[in-house]
RNA sequence: GCCCGGAUGGUGGAAUUGGUAUACACAGCAGACUUAAAAUCUGCCGCCGCAUGGCUUACGGGUUCAAAUCCCGUUCCGGGCACCA
């Protein structure tokens, strides 16, 4: 045994062990309660950043503390291999997104081997792999065949320099990241999920998922966004209009109908368009319109202009004619495309009823009186809810009244109901890009569109294909597209769309159960491990691939392929790594970036960080605040450079140290430097003891009183970590453990007593450490002889003789604060304690002889005394 | 713009969930060891004040015997917004 600590001969020593006994490979054990452990699996997209560390070291440890708690763990580990930067590098650097792929996921796989994770690679998927993407196509058929995915119009971003469909992060300030020109909108045939068909039931299951966090839960409630509310029906007249018909609209605010003084469409509602067909003014400003990207972030932050069409509908319960506008706030994808204006009671058409002189009239009375004098000059809406005006019969009714008086007049006419409405919308699915998995569909002139047939599948990508960034490649290849329909056998076109990337990932769990199965989606297995106990991920995929992964789920239940509705019991969500940025400022304004490792931090002599030159020519460089890790801000610190230096523990110890795991982290290297010292002093611990001849027998149940303080304190600091253990907590379980080593360097004596607390706490020391820093508890268990292989020992847990105690301290307060402190023993009532507490010297001196108004007593903590 | 979070010493963070604010670390300062340096060890370390003491958890109010924690309002920072993954 080396007395010196070295990680790399110790990583490497324990990694063999493992792989020599395979000691991660799980199979199906009716014996054991399973525990399926997941983390989110990376893209590979050259290799591992701090984020993927910190995922994967938060999953591994939860995995390692389940598995020594004698849960049968499995934790798997994949690729979500298809997706946009393959196609880039495509482009820049030529080479085909299959080998830069397959060469990222090799180099990320050995990071991942080096980091001494407990993966059962057995298991490993990648979802570029026609082994995996088959099963996704052999699905798509079926959910086709079942309705449960359609085609229709869906609005994309479109370059017409590049006459290509971008990414909404490819659509810089409404324009094309590479050509540069302005994007317009335009309307395409994809491929949609009814995920909509879900919706109640994805709403209604977030109640039952108690290990979720609560933040989560309510963005997915508030993102299926069920609302209660009536679809209204505006006719119109042939007189007017040029045929009849209804416009429809759907409004949360049913009670304010009487005071809709206009309405307003999406510029590509019929409505518009017909308008626009007679009207050179308004075709201009319905062609403005589709400038610009599809993104909400930028419809809802863009300025709100409309124009009136000259068409009027009439209002449903009044029978007057109101006006209908284009608005570009108006969402053709949104409901019906339409709403009813209220400016007097709603902010956004206040807004632009204000902007466009329309009319604004009053119908809620505000409970605050601000509104009274409907000649006073407007300053905003009135939004609340309140008893109604100037409404006709409807005068007096509050919100629920006369919601439900307006929907029975409105049923009546057959005008309009109650209905619920979802701000969620159903999934397109169909991406205009080549890499990734082909919909296995086939469009006959004479059979419509066919599904590819099992026997066909799967649909193969191929791989000689050329990427240039203008069009999609798969539709320039005759070879790809040109094919026979399986119906009636005539040429047909194959589709040439792929799926979006976040289909792979709705469902990759469940594979990992069954990876080998050629035969099949889906075995017996997935029932066994399904639904994954933790699963832990970004914050950052709270909504989208959470949601998509739920509905999947259930998709796949009613096709009779798995048993579970919901694939995640549990969810940690985990929080980004951050660093500090630096900079230059060059002439033409653009800023240069500099990476912290190339940048010497000056700091004062209180440690203030005052100033920052570059190591490399000594000269000042500016600092750009705390960051997210990126290439453009160029302060991603490299996890293999961290590695190499200190070790994977060292790593996976300061990750797991440096802030809890939800919250934002922080990147220093002065802290690593700590956990680096942290752990060559637990090394020359467990040096010393194994000299000293290694683990000691049973410890004496009553040993004297000044070990008897040393062992309480240990088991305390392990009582609390277990405890933090539970809460995922992993930072004070890693404070835990340095105080139990700082109390283990305080027992000094050599005699046999001493010892055997001595070892008794560096046993629960290593366990503890064990699933954060495994290499170093695996080879210090064995050297101390306290067992063979640490996986297989039992979690410790605090003993309750050794945390007993006579006597305990209690804060003293007077009226508030803090003024001394009391000893009382352990067992003493409240009267006791209060006479005690009045007793004190600081009580006497503090109350200055007033008497005791009220004393509170606060059992193992504090007495307050109110004068 | 909308939805969801966050803010505690020079720094990362802790606070048994309403009960000793600043645990554990990092940085810094002082000392020991050393020819010297590194490593290691010991002590100090929120702010103001000579001091009894006072102040302090982004800011402003409130509830309470007691608030970092609960309520109302504000500011700033971060995540998501349906084609980044």
């Amino acid at each position: 045994m080396q007395d010196k600590y070295q990680p790399a001969a110790v990583e490497s020593s324990a990694q063999h062990y493992w792989e020599t006994t395979s000691a991660f490979r799980v199979s199906e054990d009716a014996a054991r309660p399973k525990y399926y452990c997941l983390s989110m699996f990376p893209y590979p997209s050259g290799k591992l950043h701090m984020g993927h560390v910190r995922n994967y070291t938060i999953g591994d440890v939860l995995a390692r503390y389940h598995r020594m708690r004698g849960f049968n763990v499995l934790q798997p580990m994949g690729w979500d291999a298809f997706g946009m930067p393959a196609e880039n590098a495509a482009i820049s650097n030529g080479v085909p997104p299959a080998k830069w792929t397959y060469a990222n996921i090799d180099y990320m796989k050995g990071q991942l081997k080096r980091l001494g994770f407990a993966i059962d690679w057995s298991r490993e998927i990648a979802t570029c792999s026609p082994s995996y993407y088959r099963w996704e196509q052999w699905l798509f058929t079926r959910l086709f065949e079942k309705g449960l995915i359609y085609k229709k119009l869906g609005t994309v971003n479109w370059d017409p320099v590049d006459q290509t469909v971008l990414a909404n992060e490819q659509v810089i300030d409404g324009r094309g990241w590479r050509s540069g020109a302005v994007v317009e909108k335009r309307e395409i045939p994809m491929y949609y999920m009814r995920i909509t068909a879900y919706a109640e039931e994805l709403l209604a299951a977030l109640d039952d998922l108690p290990g979720w966090p609560e933040q989560v839960k309510t963005m997915q409630r508030n993102w299926i966004g069920r609302s209660e509310g009536v679809e209204v029906h505006f006719p119109y007249e042939l007189a007017t209009i040029g045929k009849a018909g209804v416009l429809k609209v759907f409004t949360t605010r049913a009670d304010t109908l009487m005071g809709a003084t206009y309405v307003a469409v999406a510029a590509e509602h019929p409505l518009a368009a017909q308008a626009a067909a007679g009207n050179p003014e308004l075709a201009a400003f319905v062609e403005e319109c589709r400038q610009g990207g599809v993104a909400e972030a930028d419809l809802a932050t863009m300025e709100k202009k409309g124009m009136d069409t000259g068409l009027r509908v009439v209002h449903p319960l009044t029978g007057e004619y109101l006006p209908v506008w284009v608005a570009n706030y108006v969402l053709m994808g949104y409901g019906e495309g339409a709403v009813m204006a209220v400016p007097a009671h709603d902010e956004r058409d206040f807004a632009f009823a204000g902007k466009y002189g329309l009319p604004i009239q009053m119908v809620i009375r505000s409970t605050h009186g601000l509104y009274e004098d409907t000649a006073a000059p407007w300053r905003d809406a009135y939004a609340e809810h309140g008893k109604l005006v100037n409404s006709g019969k409807y005068d007096g009714l509050d919100f629920d009244a006369a919601t439900n008086a307006i929907a029975a007049d409105l049923a009546a006419k057959g005008l309009g109901q109650k209905r619920v409405q979802y701000r969620l919308r159903d999934w397109g699915i169909s991406r205009q890009r080549y890499w990734g998995c082909p919909i296995p569909m086939i469009r006959c002139d004479d059979c419509g569109d066919v599904p590819v047939p099992d026997e066909q599948l799967p649909v193969a990508l191929p791989e000689d294909v050329e990427i240039t960034g203008r069009g999609s490649p798969l539709a320039k290849m005759a070879s790809f597209y040109e094919c026979a329909c399986p119906k009636c056998g005539k040429p047909a076109r194959r589709e040439t769309d792929t799926l979006d990337t976040f289909v792979e990932s709705s469902w990759y769990f469940l594979r990992y159960a069954c990876n080998d199965n050629a035969a099949a989606m889906v075995d017996a297995r997935a029932n066994y491990w399904a639904p994954i106990d933790q699963y832990v991920g970004g914050i950052e995929h709270a909504i989208l691939h959470l949601l998509y992964s739920r509905f999947f789920t259930r998709a796949m239940r009613d096709c009779g392929l798995v048993e579970a509705s919901e694939p995640f019991t549990r969810l940690l969500t985990q929080g980004m790594v951050v660093a500090s940025a630096f900079y230059r400022e060059g002439e033409d304004g653009k800023r240069q970036w500099f990476n912290p490792a190339d940048v010497a931090v000056e700091t004062d002599e209180r440690g203030r960080p005052v100033g920052a030159t570059l190591k490399a020519d000594g000269q000042p460089v500016d600092l750009g605040g705390t960051e997210k890790m990126s290439k453009s801000k160029n302060n991603g610190v490299d996890p293999q450079a961290l590695i190499d230096q200190y070790g994977a523990d060292t790593a996976r110890l300061f990750i797991m140290f440096a802030a809890p795991p939800e919250q934002q982290l922080e990147w220093s290297d002065s802290g690593v430097e700590g956990a680096s010292r942290f752990l060559r002093r637990v090394w020359s611990y467990g040096y010393d003891l194994a000299q000293a001849g290694g683990a000691r027998a049973k410890i004496a149940d009553t040993p004297p009183p000044a070990l008897a303080d040393a062992r309480r304190e240990i088991h305390g600091h392990l009582k609390q970590a277990n405890h933090d253990f539970g809460k995922f907590q992993f930072n004070t379980v890693v404070s835990a453990a340095m105080k139990i080593l700082n109390a283990l360097e305080k027992l000094a004596g050599k005699d046999a007593a001493t010892q055997a607390v001595a070892s008794e706490g560096f046993s629960i020391l290593l366990r503890l450490l064990s699933p954060i820093t495994p290499h170093i508890a695996h080879v210090l268990w064995r050297e101390c002889a306290f067992g063979d292989d640490i996986l297989a020992a039992p979690w410790p847990e605090p003993v309750a003789a050794a945390l007993a105690q006579d006597e305990i301290e209690l804060m003293l307060q007077i009226n508030g604060k803090l003024r001394g402190s009391l000893r009382v023993p352990a067992a003493a009532a409240t009267a006791e304690i209060e006479n005690a507490a009045l007793a004190t010297e600081a009580a006497q001196k503090f109350m200055a002889g007033k008497p005791p108004r009220k004393v509170v007593v606060v059992p193992r903590r504090l007495v307050n005394i109110v004068v």
